[in-house]
DNA sequence: TGATAAAGTAAATGAACAGTTACTTATGGA
DNA sequence: TCCATAAGTAACTGTTCATTTACTTTATCA
């Protein structure tokens, strides 16, 4: 009947909620607790303060990812076909940010306000930007694909296509009078950004249909 | 001494800095009196509540843009030349949003809360998304362009990569180690997206260096 | 079994804040 | 010049909210 670690837990879903929905100002602890079915003393008891709960909450979300990345790393670091790494990582990170609508909400919060400290560390340590850049550097190097390509701007190119279908989805479906947060436009939409991406990568001798 | 007209484009000014940079429930009415200098019985007087303040706000944000995409389209309309109004609106979209920080910011949360009334009325009537459409479509059929694209998605694309340079600027700042805020980078960012853009629309005959 | 520490509750406290009230001062037309 | 009205001020009100306090219940192990 009672268990600090479930309670934590249910505290730390609901705060992901709230936060994620309302931003750390618009939040509110006792919807929180409300939807946790705690008591607000434990809140306090647990996490400290309401800003602490949400550092709590954005470090799970940052190990979620993490953990995605690592396995990632795992299974391509060694692959010497860059065009299938390059798919792979637009895959991973589709299916990370459609399955973590949160997270897509909290990391625009961070560019909102601030980029807390917390945000910055976790950003130091990502993967996925590393091996991504590994894969291209290691395709000019073979030419497989272009050799003039500034890599920092198709990181930049690459990273940022994925996150903003997710962050500007709701905009986007306003303005293309489509609703993009069905499971076929995602789809499609992953398939025509690895075409489109890759077909700019590549030799153009080797360009395919 | 005494000047409604000031006060309130004042308090406008004062209010877009405040929403923009704290959000609708983070920012504070006494803060925006105190940097605009106007005691804070004249927000009532003048827009009647918080809320209809922020949708002043907006409401001007969106004249701006108004206002510029109105003299693009007067430009461009009727060019032949699909390139060139690519370009045109690229280069357009990067100087707006360069200069308009706060529209930036604002646009976000309006991703994040709601999507106010407001701004799906805005974007209904937004004329650089027709422009590029129709320069798109003409480009296809007079061969210019490759013949198979997906307008809808090349659109999203090119709108969402213009975007979210400005809105990610400052994670991707630190995820790369650049400073992407300067005006070196934005203009180089700029060149490397339309040249991009191009070389990904273009047939690949007409493909250049 | 019963004492003690952890888990949980309900109500209070006080600060921050949006919105109001009652009042004062400047301005411009009669 | 004076008065009607628009512009502006300062202090107040009521609410919302994060955080605390004082108290109760449950579990565990000596």
């Amino acid at each position: 009947m009672r268990n600090a670690e479930k309670t934590k837990e249910r505290l730390l879903q609901a705060a992901e909620a709230e936060f994620s929905q309302s931003g750390f100002s618009g939040a509110r602890v006792d919807v929180i607790c409300r939807e946790a079915n705690v008591n607000k003393r434990m809140v306090y008891a647990y996490f400290g303060s309401k800003e602490k709960l949400y550092t709590a909450v954005l470090h799970n979300l940052y190990q979620r990812l993490a953990h995605r990345e690592t396995a990632l790393l795992e299974e391509y670091q060694n692959s010497e076909d860059t065009e299938r790494v390059i798919e792979a990582i637009i895959a991973d990170n589709f299916q990370f940010l459609k399955d973590n609508p949160s997270f897509v909400r909290m990391l625009m919060r961070e560019n909102l306000d601030q980029i807390a400290d917390l945000s910055v560390a976790m950003f130091e340590k990502t993967n996925a930007m590393n091996l991504l850049r590994r894969a291209i550097e290691r395709g000019m190097a073979s030419g497989q694909l272009k050799a003039d390509l500034d890599v920092d701007q198709v990181l930049l190119t690459l990273t940022t296509l994925c996150f903003s279908y997710f962050s500007n989805i709701h905009s986007m479906s306003i303005l293309m009078k489509t609703d993009f947060t069905s499971d076929e436009q995602i789809e499609k939409r992953e398939r025509v950004l690895t075409q489109m991406m890759l077909s700019y990568l590549r030799k153009q001798e080797e360009q395919r249909s």
